[in-house]
DNA sequence: TCTGGGGTCCTAGGACCC
DNA sequence: TCTGGGGTCCTAGGACCC
């Protein structure tokens, strides 16, 4: 008789070492041993070298700050197309190994090798350090690589020796890898938890998968919740999380957010810097074909305040222009002149690939009929000069003062800092 | 941690209904 | 100013990730 048997699954997880700088390095040979930070196109790190990490540089740090710390330091906008093409090489790599592979982000990838030592002629080891040396040799990338029985271990185990590390966690050795891993470095448990797991003295990984399965009843002292019960059963070997081999191509929100220096008590600026971000963000939209219902605009204070505004769209919309008077009102709701601003930001929601809806009788008349929009826009865009002339245009562009107003939500979120 | 930008998912609690 | 029980849906806000 034929028994199902469920094997231990043998995951994969690799990782680009500070991919961004690595990247710039392997591709501009004048780079290699220098210290190396990308981010100089919004003044701050996003990524560093090894060698600049030998100088206390932080992501996020500021560049003038970084410049302090090290005189030499390269300073570099990213190049992103020259990353996407190395992160779509690294993958490339790791398929020759594994037919399922996920690309969870430009830089770090899973890959189930589950099965496969007998065809490839090779312990789960060696295929994680021919991997890495054929990514070494092609690429010149650094990546660590860590290989055990569930996503979150596999992703623990690749940051335990960084750069161009290994580690192969078998389920043997689970308790001994876990007793030495603080337990913020979980995947899923950041500062909050972190802190409060703490107060009932749970500091590291292995303390938290050892908790009796009893904590996360209801009725425990320990509030805790779904999410922490998956990692919980990640931690102790269980398949919780599965891998996606899907490229991501559709999005659940798109959002443009941008701080602007300095600090601004201007309504007109404000909303400029608004309306800025809300064509862009129309103009993401766009490209991945979506037609927007809802969209969330936020203002933020100098102090780091937040206030927003839900605005529902009568029909769905391609073009901001088009919502453009209930754009403007909840803009005047939520402005404030008695504070200063620092950002803007517009988050756009309920995406979908298809203009039908239900017929609202009392659906606002449209501006400008959506033909004249496209056109106007087809314009702007070949011009590349979309957001300026489109704010130029709206601003002379006035409503019929006879439009039936869609439903506006107002305000929303005071968040807290 | 003195704080940039773009995302995802979960939950508590209110609204509403029977 | 008194009062059940339970279900579903929605939203604000929190937490986390790269």
């Amino acid at each position: 008789m034929l028994t199902l048997q469920s094997w231990p699954r043998a995951i994969l997880h690799l990782d680009g070492n500070a991919f961004f700088a690595s990247v710039m390095q392997a591709a501009h040979p004048r780079l290699k041993g220098q210290p190396v930070v990308v981010g100089a196109e919004r003044g701050i790190a996003t990524a560093i070298s090894y060698e600049a990490r030998a100088y206390g540089i932080k992501r996020g740090m500021l560049t003038h700050e970084i410049r302090q710390r090290c005189p030499k330091v390269i300073v570099l906008a990213g190049d992103y197309e020259l990353f996407s093409l190395y992160s779509q090489r690294m993958f490339t790599v790791l398929r020759r190994y594994s037919p399922l592979v996920e690309e969870y982000s430009v830089d770090e990838g899973f890959a189930d090798l589950t099965g496969l030592r007998r065809p490839l002629h090779a312990s789960y080891q060696e295929i994680g350090a021919k991997i890495q040396a054929e990514i070494k040799q092609e690429l010149d990338l650094p990546v660590s690589v860590g290989i055990s029985l569930t996503k979150s271990l596999a992703k623990l185990a690749s940051g335990f020796v960084k750069p161009l590390g290994l580690t192969l966690v078998s389920g043997q050795k689970i308790e001994a890898f876990l007793k030495q891993i603080a337990v913020e470095k979980v995947w899923g448990i950041g500062p909050a938890t972190a802190s409060y797991l703490k107060k009932f003295n749970i500091q590291t990984a292995l303390q938290f998968a050892n908790l009796p399965p009893s904590v996360f009843n209801k009725t425990a002292s320990l509030r805790l919740t779904k999410p922490h019960l998956e990692i919980w059963q990640e931690l102790r070997g269980e398949v919780v999380y599965l891998l996606n081999p899907n490229t991501k191509n559709q999005y659940q929100s798109i959002s443009k957010t941008r701080t602007f220096r300095p600090n601004s008590q201007d309504p007109n600026q404000v909303w400029a810097e608004l309306l800025n971000n809300i064509e862009q963000a129309f103009a993401k939209a766009r490209h991945y074909g979506y037609f927007v219902k809802k969209a969330l605009i936020f203002l933020k204070t100098s102090s780091f305040r937040y206030r927003g505004a839900e605005i529902i769209f009568s029909q769905k919309e391609e073009f901001p222009l088009l919502a453009r008077t209930i754009l403007r009102r909840g803009f005047k709701t939520i402005f404030d002149p008695a504070l200063s601003y620092r950002a803007t930001g517009c988050t756009l929601l309920e995406l979908s690939e298809s203009r039908r809806e239900q017929i609202n009788l009392f659906s606002e008349p449209a501006l400008i009929p959506p033909q004249k929009a496209q056109a106007l826009y087809r314009v702007l865009k070949e011009n590349r000069k979309i957001d300026f002339a489109a704010s130029l245009f709206l601003r002379h562009c006035t409503p019929p003062p006879t439009a039936v107003s869609p439903r506006f939500t107002i305000p929303m979120l005071e968040i807290k800092n």
